[in-house]
RNA sequence: GACCCCUUCGUCUAGCCUGGUCCAGGACAUCAGGUUUUCAUCCUGAAAACACGGGUUCGAAUCCCGUAGGGGUCGCCA
């Protein structure tokens, strides 16, 4: 690969790979372009080459901090390391204001294109000059009424660059002058491209199919390079070696390819991934979101939701507005999970980074043989662009579930538990106090390890350990079933259950299931016929960790006061 | 509509390049049993696919052509 020069820069980097991952800071990391890191961070670290991380920041409207900051912590999360791109503030928890665009790592830099304007701008002028670049004074309105009219007539719409090419130099400067607004468009050249893609294979696109395009916006939409252009000046200034990208990009890369040879600059090699979809095969989008929290809250009548503004949800109802406040407003007032697209929505639903990242390695590639779980070191052994499929792939949550069940079961003791503790901190706060009691916690994490497929579950399941014991509610259901049928008979069971266990010390595991077994004994009964009326009483519901251990996590008082409430509320929970 | 890409069990895929070992293998889901004090696991088994049509060949999931279906793109968004 010939040097690039660019500005003062010039990049030479022999025979090493470069890749790089390339988002929009306009929301969360999605999980697509999750797999795109991954799978350039792989084919980086496979190859010894470099990794590198760069905001695509052109749009200046939709582009945010919070945006960059979450994304940037998504990768640390996922575990996904670049070796140039901004830095991410130590701390563990992401904190704006230690953010520091300034400060980043690499010398190819600065890694955000809002800060590169000076590179477009020479790359621009050489077009320019050798009249490979040329300015077009129509408006985007009339260009709009073009394409209307061109669909009305069944016609396949293009720019015809005819008006700009013939205009004068002396009218381009007199409308410059007038300060008409104009857009810069690349001059295609006057042949097929074939993009030789790694995945893909040779796709030829013919002469015809190709526009001038933009590659500069009119001061109307604030003058900056478009995406094409600042992508390829960038690409070419960081000496990016391989482009691995979706699918939804190979008609950009004939523009993408025209570009670099008109800057004179030897292309990357291509390769077009293809996409991941919905289990129903509909678009992966934050739209799901919407419709799902819209069709929960149609169907449990939600009429109003508190923190949002009454015409903002009113619109949201009537699909005028797909805002993902108000479906996290209707999430949370209906304690339902929405379905998780970005990987922060992953993260939230209790999935172990790796897993996803296992997971979601299998959408598009295949290591060739049965192997299905694996981890990082095994994705960086094995990966490689000849075995990237070219079908799109569904995602299929049940079997990211499955994954993430053995993966849970894969861990030891401490690990589980300070992974749980993290997930609890930064999601559950009513866990707080007792993931400060290092023993009571210890048990609890052990309790609900071997019956966790996520970090979530225990959150939970768990719930009735972390409230006041008068705050407990019992489900009707279970009531009726454990303690009320048959005569009450495990209702019968709660008062010299409740005596037997006043008793008892000291209150440990061991002795607490020979107590209870031995109860059982005495009686004739089954264990199974005592632990659930007093699992209903301690807990509320029929699904807790084995009895002795819940009751040790409870405690003694909170054991014998709740069998009292069970024994006070459940005679007037018949039907 | 035009252009481009794709097509193996419900889903993700192996096999395809280098035709026979494939009446197609694995995983998830499903169904049926079993283990377990609830739950979550776990174990055993079953059902389940080469889109269709033509061609090449002794022989095609594998090569070629066509058809159908799906997807992407067609922005001063990235």
């Amino acid at each position: 690969m010939k040097p690039c020069t660019i500005g003062r820069m010039t990049v030479e980097r022999h025979r090493e790979i470069v890749t790089r991952f390339a988002p929009s800071p306009t929301g969360h990391l999605h999980v697509g372009g999750a797999r795109t890191a991954l799978f350039n961070w792989a084919f980086a670290r496979k190859r010894g080459g470099t990794f590198v991380l760069r905001i695509e920041d052109t749009d200046v409207a939709r582009s945010s901090v919070q945006s960059t900051l979450g994304i940037l912590e998504d990768m640390r999360w996922l575990g996904l390391d670049w070796d140039e791109g901004p830095s991410l503030p130590s701390a563990r928890d992401a904190d704006e204001s230690l953010f520091d665009p300034e400060t980043q790592k690499g010398e190819h830099g600065p890694y955000f294109q809002s800060e590169r304007g000076h590179l477009y701008r020479e790359a621009l002028d050489r077009l320019l000059e050798s009249g490979r670049a040329y300015k077009c004074f129509k408006t985007a309105e009339e260009l709009d009424a073009l394409r209307k009219k061109a669909r009305a007539e069944g016609k396949a719409y293009q720019y015809d660059p005819t008006d700009a090419l013939s205009m004068s130099r002396q009218e381009v400067a007199r409308r410059e002058a007038a300060g008409e607004p104009f857009v810069i468009r690349f001059r295609m050249p006057d042949r097929d491209i074939v993009v030789d893609d790694l995945i893909l294979g040779q796709v030829r696109i013919k002469r015809n199919e190709l526009e001038d395009f933009v590659i500069v916006k009119s001061s109307r939409a604030g003058g900056g390079p478009t995406f094409h252009f600042a992508n390829v000046v960038d690409d070419a200034a960081m000496g990016i070696t391989h482009v691995l990208r979706a699918q939804e990009h190979l008609m950009n890369t004939p523009k993408h390819v025209a570009l670099f040879e008109a800057l004179d600059i030897a292309p990357p090699r291509y390769a077009h991934m293809p996409l991941i979809f919905n289990s129903d095969g509909s678009k992966m989008s934050k739209r799901d979101k919407a419709k799902a929290a819209r069709a929960a809250a149609r169907q449990a009548g939600l009429k109003e939701v508190p923190g949002i503004d009454q015409p903002l949800f009113d619109e949201f109802m009537a699909k005028k507005n797909d805002d993902l406040l108000v479906a996290a407003a209707i999430a949370a007032k209906l304690e339902l999970t929405l379905p998780e697209i970005d990987v922060f929505d992953f993260r939230r639903s209790g999935y172990l980074p790796w897993t996803l990242l296992n997971y979601l390695s299998l959408l598009g590639w295949s290591p060739g043989n049965d192997i299905e779980r694996f981890g990082l070191d095994f994705l960086v052994e094995h990966f490689d662009l000849s075995r990237v499929g070219k079908a799109n792939a569904r995602f299929d949550r049940a079997k990211l579930l499955a994954f993430n069940t053995d993966a849970i079961a894969e861990l030891d003791a401490a690990t589980f538990q300070r992974m749980l503790s993290e997930h609890l901190r930064a999601f559950h706060p009513e866990y707080d106090q007792l993931r400060g009691e290092v023993e009571r916690f210890a048990l609890f994490a052990e309790s609900y390890r071997p019956r966790s497929r996520t970090l979530e579950e225990p959150a939970i399941n768990g719930r009735f350990f972390v409230i006041e014991d008068s705050a407990l509610v019992y489900d009707a259901k279970a009531v009726r079933k454990v303690l009320l049928k048959y005569d009450g008979r495990g209702l019968a069971l709660l008062g010299p259950l409740h005596d037997a266990l006043a008793a008892h010390e000291p209150w440990e595991a061991d002795s607490l299931e020979k107590a209870i077994a031995d109860f059982a004994a005495d009686r004739g009964v089954n264990l199974g016929d005592v632990a659930q009326p007093l699992r209903v009483a301690v807990s509320g519901g029929t699904v807790s960790p084995p009895i002795n251990h819940t009751l040790v996590i409870l405690g003694k008082g909170s054991t014998l006061a709740r069998i009292k409430l069970a024994m006070d509320r459940a005679p007037a929970m018949g039907e």
